[in-house]
DNA sequence: CTAGGGATCAGCT
DNA sequence: GCTGATCCCTAGC
């Protein structure tokens, strides 16, 4: 485990600004999370501003409530709400308190802590390093009924002796192919650690980042969230900070066109770009007629 | 493609 | 108080 007061850290003036501008200077940075059960670095590939109360598709458009609470705060705070039901995603408050600015972290590469991730996603991993079925492996529903109920919690304190921090980093230049790994498990495991942390959800899991972190100051020393500037792990950013792409945000409904979705051309950790579901006519069966305001487009 | 899952909030009683 | 539509999504067919 590192030092968590010696940790270089983006400043709080860097949030200090519209989310649009902070975005994009967020790829290449390292969001990091040091639990109970070891650390997880995460190198950012993709990110979305959300503006706040000028933005129809921020949780802040409506005002201040206590789920959004946080990013009416100051800046540099992480913003931590739960989803459909399943995960959580993480944003990192932007502008000074009063403006409700945030950007939501989309994705990122494992570079340090792998093996943590692995079991947060997918469970336990045997000595050889290889990926065992978890909770969520698929294909095993019938195979054997014990298989989730064996596993320990993933967070469970005994595993912190196992974890250090730089030994998974083996995989951190650049692109983590999962190199040196037998043919056919090494299509599996790459595959799946290309996986880790591609998607908002996904990357809490990996990160062990749930709504205990929600108002998490990643500036302040010591603290157990953090992010840290590209040099931090020697990361090859040069090369990428050249390729940054923009477009629309994935998955919202309002606001669709603005292009506030940033992430680094190429990159195999950007999630998979999803437009939000055309809105249905609603279901309700009133009477034959459709929605008739002229406004849509065919 | 769809089902799943829980919190949230506008709008109502 | 209650209800239901919505939601910055993911895993599995």
């Amino acid at each position: 485990m590192p030092d968590l007061d010696e940790m270089v850290r983006l400043p709080r003036e860097f949030f200090d600004r519209p989310a649009t501008e902070v975005a994009p200077d967020l790829l290449g940075c390292i969001l990091w999370h040091a639990s109970p059960a070891g650390l997880v670095a995460t190198r950012l590939v993709e990110v979305e501003a959300y503006r706040g109360e000028i933005d129809p598709a921020s949780h802040a458009f409506r005002g201040r409530t206590a789920r959004n609470a946080v990013m009416f705060g100051p800046p540099g705070h992480a913003y931590v709400y739960f989803s459909y039901g399943v995960h959580y995603c993480v944003n990192l408050v932007c502008e000074p308190a009063g403006r409700a600015e945030a950007v939501l972290i989309r994705a990122g590469a494992v570079v340090a802590g792998a093996e943590l991730a692995r079991r947060r996603r997918y469970g336990l991993p045997d000595t050889a390093g290889e990926v065992h079925d978890g909770p969520n492996a698929r294909g095993r529903a019938g195979d054997r009924g014990s298989t989730a109920a064996a596993s320990p919690p993933p967070d469970s304190g005994s595993d912190r002796n196992r974890t250090s921090a730089g030994r998974d980093s083996a995989d951190s230049s650049g692109t983590s192919a999962g190199r040196g790994l037998a043919a056919s498990d090494g299509r599996r495991v790459r595959s799946r650690d290309l996986d880790l942390a591609r998607g908002p959800g996904r990357l809490c899991q990996a990160l062990g980042i749930d709504r205990s972190q929600d108002g998490a100051d990643v500036c302040a020393p010591g603290g157990p969230l953090g992010i840290s500037p590209p040099s931090v792990l020697d990361q090859p950013v040069a090369a990428a900070l050249g390729a940054i792409a923009t477009g629309p945000r994935v998955g919202i409904s309002r606001a669709a066109d603005r292009p506030w979705r940033y992430w680094l051309a190429g990159d195999g950790h950007v999630s998979i770009y999803r437009p939000s579901k055309p809105r249905e006519a609603r279901p309700k069966p009133v009477s034959g007629r459709g929605i008739q305001d002229g406004t849509m487009s065919g």
